[in-house]
DNA sequence: GTGTCCTGCATTTTT
DNA sequence: TGCAGGACAC
């Protein structure tokens, strides 16, 4: 037997073992699910499959780098080399710059990040001369995005009456145009958005049976990661390829889905033995990150839902302590108390900066936390947010870079043709945009050929349009000979980004100017990393791939000590000595905006779960009384995930009496009622405790009888599949609240059945709905 | 065509 | 609160 599989269990140890045929990993959270995966990869190898032939997929860049170097260790780096790995984005971006000219792309297509895709839409929205307040620019792209995600193609969108009546009831009639206009726009901009790289795989997999049949015979091995995050497209994109050999491996834990919003769907791991045949199942159930009263803690959460596969994790692991709960008067103190504790924490224990995450729901919590570990000198690092490369100045030499490689990439033009200011302005923009659809060219292109036009643009801002034409031109020409350091080095001094802001002076200026410097270093950094790969060069094109699907989270190098701040999204998958839950607040955590059916309420419940799961040794919760929302200071109640723990695995540090809920609500949202302070006394009672130990077989089989799988059919609230006489069961809300029709005008209503103070039975017409209480 | 000031608006999560 | 977009003055 190889070394390295006496470092499994038996449970981890079976799926790795079994070479071939479909099958599915249910890892519970800290089970061990990336060491499975990544000697699976270093047996199939082993076993003398081709790295050439496996296909890995993961849900951040991160988490593939880092599998890979973990098998460059077992079998080699020469080997691991050939391997694909990486996100669903990055994979099929590379395959489609392969496969572009078949689909009418240029290979070298621009990703268009969310920021370009809104503007897309915003510049339609606006030369439409729609209602910028009925078509908001953000939900227009979601809608976009969603249709994209089921594979609604434009063609399908206009053949599908049931859609645009939809959008037709939500004051939304020219959704589809929009869409067609914003289609066209990206494909003439030779620009694909994150979406696309998913729909477009699908659509050449589907179009062209010889290129399904390359990449089918190629990957005889598939694996991926986080399975229950994955959406309808990629769903097919897995069938798909998978479907010659079926030599398909899935891991995924569907207590840690939380990306439905983004279109995930938890079905796609709750039937997943439906779709192929003879699939062998596999549970991890060993915890080996977390304490017995942070597993068992958070298994006394995600029991609450109904919506899940049985599954019983459990760890060998120390009690540890309890999870302290604490109450603060408002945000500031709240971040000066975590501030503090992590002071004392370092202190106390010997710990590093770096064995510290704050998690929260939402970005905007971040600053209260910042403010607080600034004064107490704690070196911190934040994620996501405004991401470096989401930054105005990033972004402009991104934008000058981009250009360079697609001249036709209008959203990059737009952003730096006047930027230093070139005194090329709206109106001569406008003229241009006319004629390029004029002639159904891009403005670059227009731009090159304007003696030959009749524009009405003047001499002056002719010349000034060709001076800034022959300045992309010419750091294109130097780009078959230089790397994309050298280039990118230039752009910044010859287009005067950084005189413009030397002249600004003032402390955002330089520290823009520091960014920018930081990013000519990333890109020295990526440059020599290319270098030394066998198959690469550091060009341009090689960078500004890797940058479009680039997070905050694959920057870090993890070697600085720092405590990390993130939201809890961005934290799965991560782990931390010690966590800090902050704003475990009614409205905020469950979110105001996820609480209206049961389904956005279990998600959020699993997200609790995921933040829950992080610690390892110790997790603290905050909540506060008031808290800073939109500048104005507004009450706070606990969060309702507080409550729902077992009371023996909290150290309250608040009197029992405070921090009791408020007997503000005597129904749930489900129109259950509910007593709190009774429920807070008998709680423990209710319900199969956790098993602190190792269950025996006898008692797992037991349990899972108990527990059934809830085969409970979850419906979509999502607008889309709510066509009139929709029956939404679960969306009952408890006397005396008043609903609010969302999107649907006076003479729409929803017809509602009331059954004993709750609502029994719902008949829809395209509205959505909201609690106003 | 450019720069500044003001108002108004939105705050869920992200590859 | 903090940003983005529009109005207005130069």
């Amino acid at each position: 037997m190889e070394a390295y599989l006496a470092e499994l269990n038996d449970a981890q140890r079976a799926p790795v073992l079994q070479k071939d045929g479909p099958m599915i990993v249910i890892a519970g959270a800290g089970s061990g699910k990336t060491r499975v995966l990544t000697y699976r990869i270093a047996y199939l190898m082993n076993q003398g499959v081709d790295a050439f032939n496996i296909l890995s997929l993961t849900f951040t860049n991160k988490a593939a780098r880092e599998m890979k170097q973990r098998i460059s260790k077992i079998v080699g780096s020469s080997e691991a080399k050939n391997l694909w790995m990486g996100t669903f984005h990055s994979v099929f971006a590379k395959i489609l710059r392969f496969e572009a000219d078949k689909l009418g792309y240029p290979s070298n297509f621009t990703i268009y990040d969310t920021q370009d895709s809104h503007s897309v839409i915003r510049a339609i929205i606006k030369e439409m001369r729609l209602d910028k307040d009925v078509y908001k620019y953000k939900q227009v792209y979601n809608r976009i995005s969603s249709y994209k995600n089921s594979l609604i193609t434009v063609k399908a969108y206009f053949q599908n009456g049931e859609l645009q009546e939809a959008d037709a009831m939500s004051k939304k009639p020219r959704l589809g145009e929009i869409y067609k206009a914003y289609v066209d726009r990206c494909f003439k901009a030779g620009a694909m958005d994150f979406d696309d790289l998913l729909l477009k795989t699908n659509e050449l997999l589907n179009r062209f049976p010889e290129v399904l049949h390359k990449y089918q015979s190629r990957f005889k091995y598939i694996l991926v990661d986080e399975y229950q995050d994955t959406n309808h497209s990629q769903y097919l994109i897995v069938r798909a390829l998978s479907d010659k050999f079926q030599n398909i491996c899935v891991v995924g834990d569907d207590a840690q889905s939380i990306y439905a919003f983004r279109g995930a769907n938890i079905n796609n791991i709750l039937n997943f033995q439906k779709d192929y045949d003879n699939v062998q199942m596999y549970r991890l159930e060993q915890n080996y990150r977390s304490s017995k009263n942070i597993v068992n803690a958070a298994n006394s959460i995600i029991d609450k839902n109904k919506t899940k596969l049985d599954k019983i994790v459990w760890t060998a692991n120390d009690d540890g302590p309890k999870i302290i709960v604490n109450r603060l008067l408002t945000d500031g103190e709240e971040g000066r108390y975590v501030a503090s504790s992590i002071f004392e924490n370092k202190m106390q224990n010997q710990m590093d900066n770096g064995d510290f995450a704050i998690l929260y729901r939402t970005n905007a919590q971040s600053r209260a936390m910042e403010d607080a570990l600034r004064k107490k000198d704690i070196p911190y690092r934040i994620y996501g947010g405004l991401s470096f490369y989401q930054r105005k100045e990033i972004k402009d030499v991104l934008s000058y870079l981009r250009l360079i490689l697609n001249p036709k990439d209008e959203e990059a033009l737009k952003r730096v043709i006047n930027y230093p200011s070139r005194g090329i302005g709206q109106t001569t923009m406008d003229r241009l945009a006319i004629a390029a659809n004029q002639h159904n060219r891009s403005i670059f292109e227009v731009i090159q050929n304007l003696d030959k036009l009749d524009l009405k643009i003047n001499r002056g801002t002719q010349t000034k349009l060709e001076n800034f034409v022959n300045m992309i031109r010419s750091f294109g020409i130097m780009n078959e000979t230089s790397d994309a350091f050298q280039i990118a080095e230039t752009v910044t001094k010859k287009t005067g980004l950084v005189q413009e802001l030397k002249k600004d002076g003032t402390p955002e200026g330089i520290a823009r100017i520091e960014n920018i410097e930081e990013l000519l270093n990333g890109i020295r950094d990526f440059v020599e990393g290319q270098k030394e790969l066998a198959d690469a060069t550091g060009s341009l094109s090689e960078f500004l791939e890797d940058v479009a699907l680039a997070t905050d989270l694959d920057k870090d190098t993890g070697d600085e000590d720092r405590v990390a701040l993130m939201t809890i999204h961005l934290a799965k998958g991560l782990e931390f000595p010690y966590v800090y839950i902050v704003g475990m607040e009614e409205d905020l955590f469950p979110s105001a905006m996820s609480m209206n059916t049961r389904s956005e309420l279990e998600e959020e419940r699993r997200l609790f779960y995921v933040a829950l799961t992080r610690a390892e040794k110790q997790a603290y919760l905050t909540y506060t009384l008031s808290r800073y929302r939109w500048g104005k200071l507004v009450d706070a109640e606990p969060s309702r995930f507080i409550e729902e723990i077992d009371d023996q695995y909290l150290d309250l540090m608040v009197p029992q009496d405070d921090y009791k809920y408020k007997p503000l609500i005597d129904t749930d949202i489900f129109g259950d009622e509910v007593d709190k302070s009774k429920l807070r006394q008998n709680k423990p009672k209710s319900g199969t405790p956790p098993p602190a130990h190792k269950p025996s077989e006898e008692q797992l089989r037991k349990l899972r009888k108990l527990k059934p799988a809830a085969t409970e059919p979850t419906k979509a609230r999502n607008n889309l599949d709510l066509s009139e006489g929709t029956e939404v069961e679960h969306m009952r809300f408890g006397k005396g609240k008043v609903l609010k029709l969302e999107g649907a005008g006076q003479d729409k209503k929803a017809e509602i059945d009331f059954d004993q103070g709750g609502i029994k039975k719902l008949l829809l017409r395209f509205a959505k709905l909201k609690i106003l209480s």
